[in-house]
DNA sequence: GTGTTGACTTCGT
DNA sequence: GACGAAGCCAACA
């Protein structure tokens, strides 16, 4: 397997999601034709994120914004999400209305 | 080249 | 509904 076709994918398919929308990390394995993959693609974030890679906007599968290893951490993930217009479903603001927000 | 780890997912108990 | 184990792929030691 070519290892960049892999980052290559996943960077496409998160760059992809507009902002106001979020996908989990399953959305972007599947639709960068790794299903299955989805701990290569938090892998891959977090060793090889990119500045025009939207990582924040890659939640988990129930919706929980999981990790961000970039600055604020997780808070500050969550607060640009919100400042995007992401809806969150959960009261303390940890988790994202997947059937509104997540990307079509 | 082999083994372990990691921002996860999903099934089984 | 909650906990545990197995599996996916890539990067690092």
């Amino acid at each position: 397997m070519n290892t960049t076709d892999f980052k290559s994918a996943i960077h496409t398919v998160v760059k992809g999601i507009p902002a106001g929308k979020v996908m989990t990390y399953s959305d972007v394995a599947a639709t960068a034709g790794f299903p299955g993959a989805s701990r290569a693609v938090g892998s891959l974030m977090r060793k090889n994120y990119d500045s025009s890679i939207p990582c924040h906007r890659v939640v988990k599968s129930d919706g929980l914004v999981g990790q961000y290893n970039r600055e604020g951490g997780s808070c500050s993930k969550t607060e640009r999400l919100q400042a995007e217009g992401v809806i969150f479903k959960d009261e303390l603001q940890k988790r994202v209305d997947l059937s509104i927000s997540r990307c079509v």
